[in-house]
RNA sequence: GCGCGGUUAGCUCAGUGGUAGAGCACUACCUUGACACGGUAGCGGUCAGAGGUUCGAACCCUCUAUCGCGCACCA
């Protein structure tokens, strides 16, 4: 219900005229067909976060949303739907009737994703949501095709390519994966064409390529082979004469040394056919088939089913020598997961500009990574770039802005005039426009600034941060720095004003508790939206956030995202137990004289966890910063404030219960100003509950420390608290030790001549749960009472028949285990190396050490013997 | 082959030179006036291994093992 009055207040709509200062975010835009994963829920979790803190920091924010069109993915899932509703294909329904139907799709199936990120609670400026397909962006994706064509940049050429054949059409190296894959290595004997008999064996993991051979290939310095230069071998399929050749490429180690030259199917063969001059022969078809009907035997094969049999054709004819089992890296398709085929094909490039300025902004730290070792991830990436291959075989997406004159053929041809613009030519009936895409990459790598108009960039761009997850790094973080640099419109001579970003979070990805990526195919991949059902937005939010390390892969596991649940619950309680005590209070004053010891423990830790949060978000640790709350809220505040503090709220003083209350007040008010940017449901029904500040949350300045100035011994005041939390936990240890149930009221005899404890016994007897705690500094205990040493003195259990056996057994335990550390400590400071090279403070620490623990033996002991 | 990251309690993870931590799980007690999605106490670690630096190492250096990732190779 509170985000829908964020909407209407039009909270996270940005004004680019604001005065303040300007706090900026793009978010990577999601699939358009897309659904909420958890990944997305990290990443926009993050975004949010820093989007809410950043407004509570009185800066204008900018969080821009929007989605991508996801060519080659939006087209398979279409694609796959009508092969199965109506067994057709695209090419059945032709293009214009395919991207009918691609709409159609989305229409239905559309921006899904935005809405579930409204349930999670995202702060983005919705009216300036953005598509890559929108006119603008698609008019700019066009231009941007145009001037790198003009520049030279990008050109069309016949190339060796991924080739995809299952989604049929090329890819980027980097949608290639290698993975391992076991297979055979086939030697095959060539015979020589020269002296027939011999035979020349060379070791290929693909016989179905053998008929597109067009030479045998050995090191030039391979003495083997040296008397067959020049020489020809019989190609054993589609039976032919090749020559042997000798190339500087070949690894005279591998296999038998010589290689089978296969320039159609194999990037390096390309090459050495290349400098050979070698005719080049494609034995396949786009979809991975054989072509080739002089073998009718493997003609139309799939390949996989060509290469075995190929193999038994070899073996027939004896030419097959031998087949070993082998292991190779063969590339998979990103998208299919088909392995890749290399071809030549005619494809556009881009030949990537401002290289060296892209390394250099990430070099000299104008954009920063966090976590910064991905710099080196990113840096050996532009060292050693290739020409992008933008085209894409594909019909959904940006198309190509290039027309081809009409000649004897049709299709696309670098031969050809070719004419590049964003209007047809002015006789369109001379010319056919490429049938290709370009690449979605090279539509999103404009995000950073295409989604801004003029006035928004003025303000807004660069933006501050780009929170992304680093399976991106190349495709999208690398190329929009080079898009930023190239091409901002109205660039500037200053290059920190055109890169895109200033800082890069590179998040966690998720991963399931087998350490596996999340994946449909797995089921492994929890429903977001049912974990909101089940633990609400914020409790998932704070539960991931709590989970997620900086720089490592998250192992999920839903009982964190519980324990995030748990947390809400228990920072509800705490202000409803705030609310039963009448409204709060928005200006709580706090009086440095009434504030109690409790009082000022929490405060000056609630200052503590204020500064360890501040330097956690430099740092974009936002697992530390989650961490710190939770253990501020539950431990200090709950536990141990709110308990002591008890004795004054429910005391008959109304001076030491408006204090006490005025206490609970700030810190809850901080609180949970500092955990709104990661809860902003339940932190604002809470402040509004409570009447803690005037507006929303959402624009409440973030906590300051509470000056303790006027606070006397604050350093005493904390010692103090300490003792007597230290002493309550020891007590209970006893009450515990001695099999007493918790709910038993007993009663506890202190022994000491402090004074001053005397004013903390209601509260110790409240959280010790006792019928009372008495004050005797000459307390002479009978045989057997249960006693524990503590920093305040004695104390002892009253119960009416003390078990002596089970009492001397446990102060046996005890009196070991303090005797054991006082020799630890003992032993060190008898080290004359550490007494005079270790800091003195540290000395220091370890005598004052050593001197409780003997204090604690002696009466420990005295305690024993008093036992008889 | 090159590079990056990890290895700490049964599980998920904090902890960058000075007495090993949290949550969950487990055990015991407890529905005591916010909370059983809770409270109290407890059990549980030679910090992957070996060497080195240091008065002192989970932490710094070297090597090894092991897991994961990226790049290159991949006939």
């Amino acid at each position: 219900k509170w985000y829908q009055r964020w909407l209407e207040n039009r909270d996270f709509v940005a004004n680019p005229e604001s005065s303040k200062p300007s706090f900026s975010i793009v978010m990577p835009p999601p699939n358009i067909t897309g659904v909420l994963t958890l990944g997305h829920v990290l990443n926009n979790t993050i975004q949010d976060i820093l989007a809410r803190r950043a407004r509570m920091q009185g800066f204008e924010v900018l969080w821009l949303p929007g989605m991508d069109h996801a060519g080659i993915g939006t087209q398979t899932a279409v694609e796959k739907h009508l092969r199965r509703t109506e067994n057709k294909t695209r090419h059945d329904l032709g293009r214009e009737e395919f991207l009918r139907r691609v709409l159609e799709w989305q229409d239905k199936h559309g921006g899904i994703i935005i809405e579930q990120l409204k349930r999670l609670g995202c702060s983005c400026d919705w009216s300036r949501q953005r598509y890559t397909l929108d006119d603008a962006y698609a008019a700019a994706v066009q231009k941007v095709f145009i001037d790198l064509y003009n520049k030279g940049l990008i050109y069309c050429g016949r190339r060796m390519i991924n080739w995809d054949p299952a989604a049929q059409t090329a890819l980027s190296d980097e949608e290639v994966i290698s993975k391992p894959q076991k297979g055979y290595l086939y030697f095959v004997r060539y015979e020589i064409v020269e002296e027939p008999g011999r035979f020349l064996e060379v070791a290929t993991t693909r016989p179905e390529t053998i008929m597109a051979d067009t030479a045998m290939a050995f090191h030039p310095s391979d003495k083997r082979y040296l008397d067959l230069l020049g020489k020809r071998a019989w190609r054993p399929l589609a039976r032919e004469k090749i020559p042997i050749i000798a190339d500087e490429a070949i690894d005279p180690e591998f296999g038998t040394g010589v290689l089978k030259v296969t320039p159609a199917h194999d990037a390096l063969d390309f090459e050495i056919g290349y400098r050979h001059d070698l005719p080049i022969i494609d034995v396949l078809t786009s979809d991975g088939r054989i072509n080739c009907p002089t073998v009718p035997e493997l003609h139309g094969l799939d390949r996989f089913e060509a290469r075995k049999k190929a193999a038994e054709l070899l073996e027939v004819t004896g030419l097959l020598a031998k087949a070993e089992p082998y292991e190779n890296n063969i590339g998979f398709s990103d998208r299919s997961d088909a392995p890749i085929e290399p071809r030549i094909s005619e494809q556009w490039f881009l030949r990537y500009p401002k290289t060296k300025e892209a390394l250099a902004v990430v070099r000299d730290r104008l954009i920063r990574f966090f976590p910064a070792h991905w710099e080196k991830v990113y840096a050996q990436w532009l060292e050693n770039i290739h020409d992008w291959c933008i085209s894409r075989q594909v019909w959904w997406g940006h198309r190509i802005p290039a027309w081809y004159r009409k000649e004897k053929s049709e299709t696309r041809n670098s031969k050809s005039e070719i004419y590049v613009g964003i209007k047809p030519p002015s006789d369109p009936e001379n010319w056919v426009q490429d049938e290709d895409t370009v690449d979605t990459w090279f539509s999103s790598w404009l995000w950073a600034y295409e989604t801004m108009g003029p006035q928004t960039r003025k303000k807004f761009y660069p933006t501050s941060v780009l929170v992304t997850a680093a399976d991106i790094i190349f495709f999208w973080v690398a190329r929009m720095i080079i898009a930023g640099l190239e091409f901002k419109p109205g660039k500037s001579s200053r290059i920190e004003d055109n890169i895109p970003f200033r800082h890069v979070f590179f998040t966690s990805i998720v991963r399931d508790r087998q350490g596996r990526k999340m994946s449909k195919s797995l089921g492994n991949s929890p429903d977001p939206l049912e974990l909101i059902d089940k633990y609400g937005a914020d409790g998932l939010r704070f539960g991931l956030m709590r989970i997620a390390p900086t720089g490592q892969d998250i192992r999920f596991d839903e009982r964190q995202i519980e324990e995030g649940r748990n947390f809400a619950t228990k920072l509800w309680n705490v202000a409803r137990f705030r609310q039963m005590h009448g409204p709060g209070d928005a200006e709580a004053k706090i009086n440095a004289q009434a504030l109690s010891i409790f009082a000022v423990e929490v405060l000056a830790r609630l200052n503590e966890t204020i500064d360890a949060i501040e330097s956690a978000y430099r740092e974009y640790h936002f697992n530390l910063v989650a961490q710190r709350l939770y253990d501020f809220v539950w431990r200090d505040y709950c536990d141990w404030f709110v308990e002591a503090a008890k004795t004054d709220i429910f005391s008959e003083d109304e001076a030491k219960k408006k204090s006490a209350l005025a206490v609970m007040d700030l810190v809850l008010s901080a609180t949970l100003r500092m955990l709104h940017p990661f809860m902003p449901h339940l932190t604002e029904e809470i402040w509004s509950l409570l009447g803690l500040g005037k507006g929303s949350i959402q624009f409440a300045a973030p906590p300051e420390k509470v000056a303790l100035d006027a606070v006397a011994d604050v350093s005493e005041s904390r010692r103090f608290v300490s003792a007597n939390y230290e002493t309550v936990q020891t007590a209970r240890n006893l009450r515990s030790a001695s099999k007493l149930p918790s709910n038993k009221k007993i009663r506890f005899i202190l022994r000491t001549s402090n004074k001053s404890i005397s004013e903390q016994i209601p509260t110790l007897s409240r959280l010790l749960n006792a019928e009372e705690v008495t004050l005797d500094p000459k307390y002479e205990a009978p045989a057997g009472t249960p006693v524990a040493v503590t920093p305040l003195g004695e104390i002892f259990l009253a119960i009416a028949a003390a078990d002596q056996a089970r009492e001397r057994e446990r102060l046996g335990k005890e009196i070991a285990k303090v005797e054991a550390e006082a020799r630890t400590v003992e032993a060190k400071l008898q080290n004359d190396a550490f007494v005079q090279r270790a800091p003195s403070a540290v000395v220091e620490e370890h005598r004052r050490r050593l001197n409780d623990l003997n204090e604690q033996l002696a009466k420990l002991k005295q305690a024993r013997d008093g036992l008889s």
